[in-house]
DNA sequence: GCCTTGAATTTAACACTGTTAAGATAGACA
DNA sequence: TGTCTATCTTAACAGTGTTAAATTCAAGGC
């Protein structure tokens, strides 16, 4: 024997267990959700003792946490980049609107482990990612601090952040889930989240919610 | 002994168990989360084995969704007569809205339950529950219908309603949490969502989110 | 009043979870 | 080569949901 691989061809050692364990999690996190993300299920399929992963992560919630914050900063990533292609206020409110509500969708998961799960909320308070967290709103405010401007609004960009964001954000909330079907069928006839056209008819509902806010009808 | 009750002066059938199991489920929810509440939990609490909580609910999801209905009545109790003392539809929307943060404030936990939990969700489709939920539904799209007949509005009930739920159910969503917290002192400067007076800043941020959408801001 | 029936509840057990303690391994560095 | 130290292992504890089998006891028929 080498030395250096047991009978299993498994170095002892494994070199990369923090990346594999985090990739591992994610995959089991997207495929099955949540609740099927453990620390024992992770080691096995990985082909580790569960207690193996103690070495690289602090506990089971920091586990999680690490990959919250792997999904807030591919959020960052995607809202800040489809803002950028535009310049008109309004455009890139709704763009970040629809990238959004486009990263629930398609990441359902992990966007309810980054935004229903307390015990990661409250890691990530007690963690050093609130800068990452602040540049994040801070993309919102400025947004509006821009539309605020264009229309001569008679409010703070703090305050209209907070209702453009609780907007998308319900949004996000409402598709999502089983629930979305329920809802969607009942509000718009449409049989649920995944048969209709998201780009399409959310830009509708998106536009919905926003367009027309503080925007007399005849300027439109 | 007279053959009704053991040593520890408990009688072998507990006679009440069904609703002494969901007051004390519902207890220890209000009080510690749902991850608090077990099945075990619950039974050693009432002073019984865990079985014999199989006996009353088909499983630990099952006493979960219980909880959840009874949480959605009593929103729905609560929405709906705050609606019925006004009549402006503005003034209405404005309502259930207040009704729907205040509801989600002071039952954190139990609203999480109703709108965060994917097994819940699941077991609500499935049940006969969906009736229920229509009539809560229905009470925005009556609402919404009336605010566009009022400013003879271009879009359809559905929608604006869909709309409307989302901005004041993502508004829940950010108040609640710790994460409230992050994002309110971010956006308004109050320390957290229990330091400000509820009332008076949630009817501010409340008319930041649905007033002056639709509504030229000079006829105001 | 007795006896049967069946619902309500018990104990025992299985498989899973997070977590800790103690020991084994092997790569790195003197 | 020898020691150190990070890494990983096995063993164990307490907790979870859940099922099977045995027990208790209230109710209804005779």
């Amino acid at each position: 024997m080498s030395a250096q691989k047991n009978k299993d061809n498994k170095p002892y050692h494994h070199g990369d267990l923090y990346d594999t364990l985090i990739n591992t999690a994610a995959k089991i996190l997207k495929e099955e959700g949540v609740g099927a993300v453990s620390l024992r299920r992770i080691a096995k399929e990985v082909g580790v003792s569960a207690p193996a992963v103690y070495h690289h992560f602090q506990n089971h919630t920091d586990l999680l946490t690490k990959l919250a914050i792997i999904g807030f900063n591919q959020l960052y990533e995607q809202t800040s980049s489809a803002i950028r292609s535009v310049t008109d206020p309004d455009e890139k409110t709704k763009q970040y609107g629809i990238e959004l509500v486009r990263f629930s969708l398609e990441n359902q998961h992990l966007h309810k482990l980054m935004f229903e799960s307390s015990e990661v909320e409250e890691a990530l308070m007690k963690g050093d990612f609130l800068d990452n967290q602040k540049a994040h709103y801070q993309l919102i405010i400025d947004v509006t601090t821009e539309r605020i401007k264009k229309w001569d609004l008679r409010t703070s960009p703090e305050t209209l952040a907070l209702a453009t964001f609780c907007s998308f954000h319900g949004l996000c909330q409402t598709l999502k889930d089983n629930r979305s079907s329920n809802l969607i069928r009942h509000f718009t006839g449409y049989e649920d989240a995944q048969s209709l056209d998201i780009k399409l008819t959310l830009s509708d509902i998106i536009s919905e919610i926003f367009i027309g806010r503080h925007i007399p009808e005849n300027t439109q």
